[in-house]
DNA sequence: CTGTTAGCGCCTTCAG
DNA sequence: CTGAAGGCGCTAACAG
């Protein structure tokens, strides 16, 4: 039914060894011979089983990936960079989305683990010690993606998300802004939410602006929950002149809002966030953010884990890419 | 080194066979022994060999996926899609981008052929005969999704996209309008290019209305591309009262065109398009816009697949899914 | 440069 | 209900 090397080999007049090494590039074949074999192959129509391969080199030439949500454009570009790397590389990605729960992580490592890959690229929320744990039991390398263990332990590829955040707000500072809202994250979250809160905070500590309880309000991430948070800032007796969101989607959820009560960004309320997505640029007026460079925090950590597969030694296991301010126009002077 | 299902059969006092049979749910296994065997595998931590089993099994529990490009929306929910219902049979996913690059997909194809996957999906430009080829090849099921091939020879998943569009065009005639440009991709492109150009056409020429070759401009489906178009169409000495864009991201450009000339939509200028993509209700004013359904595309891809890898009989091979005309606030009734 | 020979870790008849 | 034995298709020493 299906041809086989053996197949070929009888078909070449030549030994399994002899397909093996030419298929694999093996250079100690006489020209002849090679040639005699891709005919063979040829004419058989022989493609290599690359599961038998697997298992006899004890190499898959494929890594697991393991994605919030690939259809959230922030980690669909992240893949993107991982990809391209992967491909350059001639590995595979076996892409598992886990939506930033638990259980379905943990899961999901481990029947990467059982699949044999060489490698394992790891985006999620907090990494637990579960996570640790079932990191621990794995023999091939893993480098987390665009998130860190607490305790620093695990190679890793990410921004500073509290310099990035601190950055942002530093801005609004700068253009006489006190008066601050933050549109943050859940706070367990420990990149996009806690950081960027601490970030926000201490900004306005340097600046010598007492944090507000009021000014400061959770959403999840949405559009919509932009525009809620900031349906809610707008009606509050002294709202903020200008507004930190944790991420460009809430960000340009809160700009929606203010248009949509007839006020203007930014003449009325300045805007800055972080993520830099596509988007950010096509909405009116223009996002100003700090940008976090998703495709390079991609294909950055896909490059270390090629390292690491290869034994090769590496230095920095802990990248810390840098972000960029990127100025458009939704940050003005306070009035 | 690594525990093998043997180890787990000295370690419980059985044989391989029964350590295989409960591993894998088989019942004919008396409790007590199962109970024995699951300690052992506790004990030594044992993870079965997936790539072990999928050479003696012919089978690998993973499906290939050709995606033009993860890091576009549009695809990225497709691919969510599919790898929603992927999970719930108990599948993975090696995901490989291919850009609609002829070669790439061709080449992309064979790998995931010889890492023995158990079916293949695939999104991608044109389907040429090469490509037909390629798939004959293949012992396993594919099924194209959110792309056709001609002779309408595979199993597909996707909408009618002459339809789609015929149904955005009607809505500008049905409001008045009769000088509609449009934005069009590449009529190389099968599905979003040449289909959708057809329907514009044939509403035109349904409501009587000539064609007029200088309404009628090709864009790349980009942001910028929109904008470009919608610049010239500005200056055309009658310009256009509305506008079929062949996609949601090209509308969005000429939106921001027509409103950076100080113009007004829809009041000034009606737009329309097709996709749906989540920006769409992002924009102001919002995109009116013919959706297509993007996650069920993948879903129902991935469920026919599951189908076919299962051998299960099934009628409907070529399935056309529903688009609907979201009416937003992109049109209006020609002044 | 080429062939021989063991496995890789597991599934799957076939007996018992 | 359980065990024995033969592969699955290929790679990797080791000889020659």
């Amino acid at each position: 039914m299906t041809v086989t090397i053996y197949d070929v080999a009888r078909e070449a007049g030549v030994s399994m060894a002899t397909v093996s090494r030419v298929v694999n590039n093996n250079p100690n074949v006489k020209p002849q011979t090679r040639k005699k074999v891709f005919e063979a192959i040829e004419r058989l129509g022989y493609r290599p089983n690359a599961v038998a391969r697997g298992l006899a080199s004890k190499k898959t030439t494929t890594v697991g990936v393991v994605i919030p949500d690939i259809s959230n454009s922030i980690f669909s570009e992240v893949a993107r960079g991982i990809e391209d790397i992967a491909n350059m590389y001639h590995y595979n990605i076996i892409l598992c989305n886990a939506d930033k729960r638990k259980e379905k992580e943990i899961r999901v490592v481990n029947t990467l683990l059982e699949k044999q890959v060489d490698g394992l690229l790891f985006m999620g929320g907090t990494v637990t010690d579960e996570h640790l744990q079932a990191f621990q039991s794995a023999t091939v390398p893993i480098v987390l993606c665009g998130t860190t263990d607490e305790k620093q332990t695990m190679p890793s590829v990410d921004i500073d998300h509290e310099k990035a955040a601190y950055d942002a707000v530093k801005m609004l500072i700068d253009n006489g802004h006190r008066e601050i809202g933050m549109i943050s994250g859940t706070l367990q979250d420990l990149s996009n939410g806690y950081s960027r809160y601490a970030g926000y905070k201490k900004a306005l500590e340097q600046a010598g602006i007492p944090l507000r309880e009021e000014y400061v309000r959770i959403g999840n991430y949405r559009y919509e929950s932009g525009m809620e948070v900031m349906r809610y800032f707008l009606e509050l007796p002294n709202r903020p002149t200008a507004i930190f969101s944790a991420t460009d989607e809430m960000a340009i959820g809160a700009i929606h809002a203010i248009q949509d009560q007839g006020l203007r960004v930014p003449d009325d309320i300045s805007i800055i966030s972080v993520d830099n997505i596509r988007m950010a640029s096509m909405v009116r007026p223009q996002l100003t953010t700090v940008a976090q460079p998703m495709y390079d925090i991609g294909a950055v950590s896909m490059r270390l884990l090629t390292k690491l597969m290869n034994k090769e030694t590496v230095d920095m296991t802990r990248v810390v890419l840098p972000h960029e301010l990127i100025r458009r126009k939704s940050v003005a002077a306070k009035a």
